[in-house]
DNA sequence: ACGTGTGAAAATATTCACAGCT
DNA sequence: AGCTGTGAATATTTTCACACGT
């Protein structure tokens, strides 16, 4: 995974023990597939499957049944030994530990052709969250309508953050931009950004930045592809689960 | 991180020991920091910097000094002690490392919202793709011109993978189509493969897939956000650069 | 002096393997 | 008999801290 993105989470350990106030701390490894796994899980759901084993599950998800069963420990014991998960019970876990209940309200800021395509996706609503809002700077488009929104300019954006209650952005606007808005979602309450611009922000330490850098993932292909050209053995040993990548120079 | 999105990689240590056949193992968490690497020296270089210091280029792209000079470290020796590196001279070595001299062939399929918006994205272009190809499966779309290119039918697929020796292929396919494609891809030689369709994809050993699941990115974030609703403290103390993140069930 | 390059230490993450519940 | 939950072992990644070259 993208590994470790993140910009600033703050640690706390365990104040707060009124009743059942059970504490764990999940590892940011699990966060980022505890949402691969609950698509899973709603999928089968949908099939009217009933019960999972780790194994299957696991398959679904594209990991391996320990790392799963170790991950969903840190949500606590939903399990049923000997028999599996229930699917239901299961994604309404993880629905709850990733926050998903209250159907959040987003902000998409920046509507050229990325953007528009992100208004337009469908895969946000159905995964718990509601564009509440598209901003942009740009005349042509403020006051359109896009995928049934209005765009609002960019100046009026603390007023629709405050009334939409937003806490989570995403910023597809040119590089050049991105700080700019960045900096005024952060003043507006803005507290989680997911980041199409490929820039680096810099935001205070309550404010969290995931970013999705598309050239950036060919050019990790590429490199593997590099590889595999320089070295045309492979393709006969199978299961190779290997991390590490040898390099001529 | 998206960390460890990598499906099958082989793992070669050194044979090849010829002429200067200097052979490294770079951590895969490393090659994904290149790309980022990448990006600020090209902007430095524009903007007529010579020299810079890990401290100022780790700046740039968002990391910590130390982590930067040990990415560097697996490359090579290409700074000097008391002085930094030269911008030029690493830029060139990160875009040979990563694969990029030879301006790479790209397939994209799927003519969605999301793909057309990819196959006009001037970050493929600027960073080392060439976008060779469309394929989409739609009567509508097959045949009309999408940002100076004919779009053609996902049937003719593997002929076009032939022609234009394209080793990479975005999918921005629905769900439902995305396995039948990656197959066809894998069938016609593709090795790598970025995937934004929200399905896992099965491939043999010797293909490499990536992931970009963007309701998965929103979910993250929400899991944090979440967390600090639960917690109104932080704010205050600064640099928490933690991993985890306490839950409160 | 300054800043890279890197062993060694610490922190995270993954995998193994099996005890324990159904 | 089957499958979860988890300590212990292993692997990977990050951070520290300082020797070394310029």
């Amino acid at each position: 995974m993208q590994p470790g993105q993140l910009n600033a989470v703050g640690e706390h350990a365990g104040q707060r023990s009124v009743a059942a106030g059970d504490q764990r701390v999940i590892p940011e490894a699990t966060v980022a597939r505890l949402a691969t796994y609950l698509r899973a899980l709603v999928g089968m759901g949908e099939l009217g499957v009933a019960t999972v084993s780790s194994e299957s599950l696991a398959a679904a998800a594209g990991v391996n049944s320990a790392k799963l069963r170790k991950d969903l420990s840190y949500l606590g014991s939903y399990g049923v030994r000997g028999v599996g998960y229930e699917v239901a019970v299961l994604t309404e876990q993880i629905h709850k530990t990733l926050g998903l209940h209250q159907n959040r309200a987003v902000a998409l800021i920046g509507l050229g052709h990325l953007g528009q395509a992100l208004a337009g996706y469908a895969g946000f609503a159905s995964r718990g969250f509601r564009i509440a809002a598209l901003i942009d700077a740009s005349p042509a488009l403020v006051g359109t309508q896009v995928h049934g929104l209005i765009v609002q300019h960019v100046d009026s954006l603390a007023e629709v953050v405050e009334r939409e209650s937003i806490a989570i952005a995403v910023v597809a606007v040119p590089a050049v931009a991105a700080q700019d808005v960045c900096d005024r979602l952060v003043a507006s309450g803005v507290t989680s950004i997911l980041n199409f611009a490929p820039t680096v922000l810099t935001v205070p330490p309550h404010v969290d930045v995931r970013k999705v850098d598309l050239a950036a993932e060919l050019q990790i292909l590429s490199f593997h592809d590099n590889r595999k050209a320089a070295r045309p053995d492979c393709a006969g040993s199978d299961a190779a689960p290997a991390t590490k990548v040898a390099v001529v120079r």
